[in-house]
DNA sequence: GGAAGTACTTTCCTCTAGGAAACTATCTCA
DNA sequence: TGAGATAGTTTCCTAGAGGAAAGTACTTCC
C-alpha cells in the first residue's frame, strides 16, 4: 500500500514536470505563426519578403512581431545587410536549430496524417459507389 | 544556370510540402490546451476531473470542448463507465499515440530550455556580484 | 434532506490575437 | 519623376478564443 502511494506520487511528479516542460515549450512557440516561420528558416536564411511569401497568409505586422519575439528568445538572428536596397537576413541561431527535433516530428506527422485522410476519403468513395 | 533554377524550384517544392505538413499538424493541435491534454493522456487514461486537475488552469468548458475536438479527429476515445457515480474515461487512441514523437520532443526541449534559463540566471547573478 | 462529488452545458462577458490597409523611408531603374 | 521593391510601422477594427460562474442531472454519503 505504502509502495503504491509512493509509486503514484513519483509518477505524478513525473507527469507534472513533463506537463510543465510542455508548457514552457508552448510559451516560446506561441502564436499562430512561430512554428511555420522556424520551419521555413530551417531550410536556410530568409529575407523578410521571402518569409512573407513562403509562410502563406501571414501579414507584415504579424511576421515582424513574431520575428521580434523569436529574436528576443534567442532562436533567430537578424542581420541587416548594407546592400543597395537594404535587405535583412533572418537565420536560425544555434539554439533555434535545437527545435529541429520538434519541427521534424511535426512535419512527419503532418505528412502521414494527410495520407491517412486521403485513404479515408478513398474508402468513403467506395462505400458510396457500392 | 538552368540547373540552379531547377534545384531552387525542387527545394522550394520541398519547403512548401513541409510547411503544408506543419500547417496540417497545427490544425489538429490548435487551441491552448490540446497538446497538454494529449501529454497528460499519454501517461494513461484519465477521467474528466483528473484531467482538469492535472492540466492546470483549464476550465470545464475548455476541457470539454478540446476533448470533443480531439475525439472527432480520432485522437482520443471517450468511454462512459456505469459506475455508481457515472464516470467517463478518456484515453489516447492508437492514432493519438502516434503523437508521442511530437510530445516527447516538446517535453525534452522544454526540460533543456528550463536548464538553460536557470544557467543564464546563475551567470547573471555572478555578474551582479562581481 | 442536504451537502458533496461525478460530468458536463450554458450563459455571459472580456480581451487580445490577428487581419487589412495605409503610411514611412530608402534606393534603383527606366 | 514616378513606379516598384526593400523592410517594416501604425492605425483601426472585429471575430472568436477563452474565462468565471451558475445551472443540470444523477448518486451517494452522512
Amino acid at each position: 500500500m505504502k509502495n503504491e502511494i509512493e509509486k503514484k506520487s513519483i509518477t505524478s511528479e513525473g507527469c507534472k514536470a513533463k506537463l510543465r516542460a510542455i508548457h514552457d515549450t508552448l510559451d516560446i512557440l506561441n502564436g499562430k505563426w512561430k512554428i511555420s516561420i522556424i520551419t521555413s528558416l530551417s531550410f536556410g536564411k530568409r529575407r523578410f519578403m521571402e518569409l512573407q511569401r513562403e509562410v502563406e497568409g501571414i501579414g507584415a505586422k504579424m511576421l515582424s512581431k513574431e520575428l521580434r519575439e523569436l529574436e528576443i528568445n534567442g532562436l533567430v538572428t537578424r542581420k541587416v545587410c548594407d546592400t543597395k536596397p537594404i535587405t535583412v537576413e533572418y537565420e536560425l541561431s544555434a539554439y533555434g536549430e535545437t527545435l529541429h527535433g520538434i519541427t521534424n516530428e511535426m512535419i512527419n506527422w503532418g505528412l502521414k496524417h494527410r495520407e491517412k485522410i486521403k485513404e479515408e476519403l478513398h474508402r468513403q468513395e467506395h462505400v458510396v459507389m457500392s
